[in-house]
DNA sequence: GTTAGCACTTTAGGTCTTGGAGTGCTAACC
DNA sequence: GGTTAGCACTCCAAGACCTAAAGTGCTAAC
């Protein structure tokens, strides 16, 4: 059955009261909004008639209603229809140097946070290119070597490998092994570097043979760090939920907040939304296939700045978030972006 | 006045079982402390001297008492002298490869938080000594090189530097290039950095002047982020406020969270504790130069892992923490950090 | 100096009561 | 037929009240 209009009036309207508020919505307040020129008696009808499709419900006999996920979501999927809003005011963090990306990330983190009134959290990249571009030997002392190892998308590693003080590195060994390493592994990813493989670098390194087995070690870690490693996750405004009633009685705080310290869980579901066609998603209370927080919905954002680095942005809030917002300025962010680093 | 042997028993008595409980403390629980064969009634009379010099209070007329900030201060010096007990079990951080300082902290911070069950914070190391030890210039793409510039201390800065497409960079000119910045900066800190010995660097270099100014650029900015950028701190087992009810209480928790998310204060608080002769320090309430934290008290310790890299750690809760255990867990971290890094 | 005894105070928690908000239903109205 | 006024009913929140328990300070006896 649709709902006439009235009744997606009557619909919207509870959401919209009831995200302000975060109290039930009664048929008196509701007889009071503009544009809806009914009596509450005749409301009251109506919201029977919404409950019963499970629009929304009652706390207790004698309260007003509150949404339902089902509520939620008919509000919500109108939304992001109609929405098209230009948000500006976010474009301060981009100003700052691209060097780190992951600085970028927390920066956007914090200042989305601020901006929404909720907690944030950003999926550091994750490179699914993951090839050798350069790597480079130096000397550190005479017993450490750094070696600087550049992935395909600028990343860059660096570690520190200790050497034997027998035989000596001369300056022109180090040359040479720099070739060496330099023509073997560019463009190889993690896959490529087999046992075999290893054993033909090894032999042509000659008397630095014994050595390769250390800087070989540091390229396949540098590997790993980029690939099987789980991305870091920049989380902000943590503390924000205390703005939330709903949110920051008894256990509900503590819940959230150590879901938030551990984020275990919260890590693969925003990695889940990675490859998503559609650019944003909302989870609206048990929509979220990841336990944990109740009481809460999720709209993220995945973002794509080429080269492969992907990852997602994520906003946590109350049931009753101001979607319209929330969801403008992702969109916007997202775009943002895209325009940036996607050439 | 001096308390005599027993007020002092009573005194640390209370403060004992106050920890344990989070209850103020009556006169005939005490009565029943091994070893204190007097009645309630005696008690009472001691109580009420102690109360009178400030060791104790009440909450309420007809509640126990509750240790004083002057109390606990009592307590906890005389633990400071006698604590000698051995602490184990945290050597598990120190397998981990050095090679980043910085995931040692953090994962120090994990570890000791979850074996006090309190809060900790942990500086990362601020350098004193700041000198260019080893720079590497490579090349990255036809316009973009990258700058490997490692500190005395091993503390490693990438940096990519953009470059014009001409004049080209050929193999040998850069290794030109890489023998004249090492031999002019090594050794060199922030301040020698001046401009007229970035002019004569520029002279030196030729044809490559130009570009020059984007590298000398990326090493100051190298310089900067380790000695003027604030210290990073990292935090762990925030969540753990929870098992107190005193400091989860209402608005105490927010607060708590929110100073910790900030980490404004926290800073400069640890950061003063930095170069103290003292290892351990107690402060306990409203001894903390910092506001903010109601109901809490801090232990820190310092260490120095040599070549100039100091921190401090520090361990947040509340008033009635076990000061025992976390002093002697502290001092058995900080030695053990020394003997391993201090040669 | 120590202790038993007792009157006194305060709090935590339970029960009761009351007022307000909101509903569903019925009957009247347009 | 849809809309509305009216009313009885339900439930919750908040306050008033009460009680039991815990702990004290004081006094008088040991």
């Amino acid at each position: 059955m649709e709902l006439d209009k009235r009744k997606m009036r009557i619909q919207n309207s509870i959401v919209r009261t009831y995200l302000e508020t975060g109290e039930p919505v009664g048929s008196r307040t509701l007889s009071k909004d503009e544009g809806l020129d009914v009596s509450p008696a005749t409301i009251r009808n109506e919201m029977a008639d919404l409950e019963e499709m499970g629009y929304i419900v009652q706390p207790h006999t004698s309260a007003g209603r509150v949404p339902t996920d089902k509520g939620y979501r008919f509000y919500v999927d109108r939304l992001m229809d109609e929405q098209e809003e230009k948000v500006t005011d976010l474009l301060g963090i981009f100003s700052d140097r691209m060097d780190r990306v992951e600085s970028v990330l927390r920066n956007m983190a914090k200042v989305l946070a601020r901006n929404t009134q909720y907690t944030t959290m950003i999926t550091g990249p994750s490179y699914e290119t993951n090839d050798v571009k350069l790597i480079q030997l130096s000397r550190l002392d005479s017993t450490h070597l750094i070696a600087v190892i550049v992935l395909e998308g600028n990343t860059i590693r660096n570690k520190v490998i200790e050497i034997a003080a027998e035989p000596k590195v001369t300056d022109k060994g180090l040359l040479q092994l720099n070739v060496l390493l330099n023509s073997a592994l560019q463009g190889k990813s993690l896959d490529d570097i087999t046992m075999s493989f290893m054993r033909s670098i090894k032999d042509q390194a000659g008397d630095y043979g014994p050595m390769i087995a250390g800087v070989l070690n540091a390229v396949v870690e540098a590997l790993e760090e980029s690939s099987d490693e789980r991305p870091e996750v920049f989380t902000s405004g943590a503390t924000n939920i205390f703005k939330y009633p709903e949110l920051s009685a008894g256990e509900t705080a503590k819940q959230f907040l150590t879901n938030l310290e551990n984020k275990e869980g919260i890590i693969d579901f925003l990695a889940e939304n990675r490859d998503e066609e559609r650019q944003i998603k909302v989870y609206i209370g048990e929509e979220a296939p990841f336990s944990g927080l109740k009481n809460c919905s999720f709209v993220t954002a995945s973002y794509d700045l080429g080269k492969g680095i992907k990852g997602t942005i994520g906003v946590i809030g109350p049931k009753r978030m101001d979607y319209e917002h929330v969801i403008a300025t992702l969109k916007n962010l997202v775009d943002e972006l895209d325009d940036r680093y996607q050439k």
